[in-house]
DNA sequence: GACATATAGTATGGCGCCTAATTATGAGTC
DNA sequence: GACTCATAATTAGGCGCCATACTATATGTC
């Protein structure tokens, strides 16, 4: 299979120079990494002429049917970004009119951030689109190879998680 | 499994308020996007100490060895990005000792970018360690768990790829 | 009521990546 | 030799993300 990112395959040559024999399992590694850069990829292109990013997607389908809006703290929260990182995203979504800042009364501090009536129709639209699209990457799987694949991925991320000075010479086991 | 990101839950749970009722296949992509994340993660991590990135790796890996060095165009196109990146990513090396850029004599347009002793020796080192960590990530595997795993994610490539305006109902089979 | 402490939101500056424009140089043509 | 065209590298400006530091406001305690 050779759907690698260049950057990858540079690496890839490097270690069959050095004589490292056992590239199957970095091969394996960036098959997905380059399988989620090309997700990632698409994904953008698709947001992009509407003048969102996937940050921004993810906040307007957050604020959607919520007419009493969120604070940015919860939004950071729940998108699982910094605060100042929604404060960027929220400049740009007021800045093309998606929403609106609303202060407080009660609470000076706070902000309550809700859609603007062309933000609502916007994420009403796309969160449609989106969601279908993103399922339709992975349909024809039944779901016995769901499961498997899913098992694969566990058993990578475990490999992953695995903290930074414990014994590196543990290996993905098949057990739960 | 729940190593999902949070930006994706919130997107799953809104797919679900909405009586979207085949999330598996939306879950199985945000799975392999969790999965990179953390792996573009912990490769962040790992190579922060050194104030390098996985860009500046890339250049490291592509230098390593090469007396005579590369050209900034050349090294654009094997790691995969633009030459303006490069720029940036040679600025940080370059401030860092890692290399110099060195003027071409016959023709004043062109450089070539060499490590220093002390970059190939940083080069030299990580890129045994950072190959071997890659590697481990997907140890484990047999041999044919592989060839499925790779199986699964061409064939979710092949979705990704599709051009946009294609038959959106094609799905991935198992044919060649 | 004054004070420390916590919280909410933002500004600042960094990195990596991009596109588009700019500067310098080389090469081919008339 | 002047012109055009191509090439090499960079700059300028933007986005998304982060960590850190700041400002304004609220709250609890003495």
């Amino acid at each position: 299979m050779e759907n690698l990112e260049h950057k990858h395959l540079a690496v890839l040559d490097e270690a069959a120079r050095r004589g490292k024999s056992d590239t199957a399992n970095m091969r394996l590694c960036f098959e997905v990494l380059a399988l989620a850069a090309a997700i990632d990829r698409s994904c953008a292109a698709r947001l992009a002429p509407y003048r969102l990013s996937e940050g921004k997607f993810v906040l307007l389908s957050l604020l959607r049917d919520l007419p009493d809006g969120l604070a940015p703290h919860e939004l950071a929260e729940r998108a699982g970004v910094t605060r100042a990182t929604v404060t960027g995203l929220l400049d740009g979504l007021e800045r093309d009119g998606f929403l609106l800042r609303h202060g407080d009364k009660d609470d000076r501090r706070k902000i309550s951030v809700r859609l603007t009536s062309m933000g609502q129709a916007m994420a009403e639209d796309l969160f449609v689109e989106h969601s279908q699209w993103i399922g339709s990457l992975f349909a024809g799987f039944e779901p016995r190879e769901r499961e498997v694949f899913s098992g694969f991925l566990l058993r990578a991320w475990r490999n992953v998680e695995m903290p930074l000075d414990a014994g590196q010479t543990t290996v993905a086991g098949t057990s739960p």
